[in-house]
DNA sequence: TAGTTTCTGTAGGATAACCTACACTTTATC
DNA sequence: GATAAAGTGTAGGTTATCCTACAGAAACTA
């Protein structure tokens, strides 16, 4: 009786990994190497996308002799599965609690501030109806 | 030459303890396990305190025959930590990235969203007119 | 074709995270 | 004291995470 404990859906090595092929798309491990923020081994790196194509998070097809590998899982869900996390570890579940609490506590400068309430009157103004627009 | 490898801050599992101590305050074993969010087995719970004590995030003095344990590492502080992570994983190390993000991808209620706005006006005006504030 | 380079597959090891079991200590009760 | 109840300390085991080493396979060059 082997109680199972579910790996979690990304390491912090795995998301480094993953943050290179969001970026960049389609790439070789010795490509991912090179734009690899930090130094890496080339092992290390092919554990690392070993363990995310078990996961599922990553496929991969053979190019000349090498593997070009790219994300299945998406950014945005990824993301969003975390921020979940801590949202429920910090403030109830509540995302905009963590919103709030992101407001007060951490030194915003006042662009970002007023780029921030942009953001959210902009949101506020299309709650119902209207389409999204693109724009950043 | 065996690689160091830095133990997280604070584990998944550390911080549904800590949950409990930053917001009930001083307590014995029995007292979170009572309190605690799920079912937790005595043991496990007293094998997670006892690692936050060698980290340091919690201490404890003897009261009768059981202890009594107190968090020593501030919620602020954990909080900051991890969201600065994420921030790192996410949007380049920037806090307001996080923070539009999050206003952008969630489903957040028109109240929310007001009360966000209304917040960010605080924060907007409180940097402007102290704006002596070196910050760190 | 042989030789070289480059990439892959697999085995193995170290530390961390999590849980359980059981014996020991302390306190309260008789 | 003797005893039971409650709490503690410690040893042990399983899985996960991260890294390394080395041998073999695939492609290129001569």
């Amino acid at each position: 009786m082997t109680k199972k404990q579910q790996p979690m859906a990304l390491t912090p090595g795995e998301i480094e990994v993953m943050q290179v092929l969001w970026e960049q798309g389609e790439l070789k491990p010795t490509e991912i190497e090179e734009r690899f923020p930090r130094p890496i081994k080339n092992a290390a790196l092919r554990f690392q996308l070993k363990t995310l194509l078990e996961k599922g998070h990553v496929t991969r097809r053979k190019e000349g002799k090498a593997y070009l590998y790219q994300a299945v899982t998406q950014r945005e869900g990824a993301f969003k599965k975390m921020t979940r996390r801590l949202a429920e570890s910090f403030c109830q579940g509540s995302t905009a609690g963590l919103i709030a609490e992101l407001i007060k506590s951490e030194e915003l400068s006042p662009s970002e501030i007023k780029e921030l309430q942009e953001l959210a009157a902009q949101r506020g103004a299309k709650t119902k109806s209207s389409r999204r627009r693109e724009s950043k």
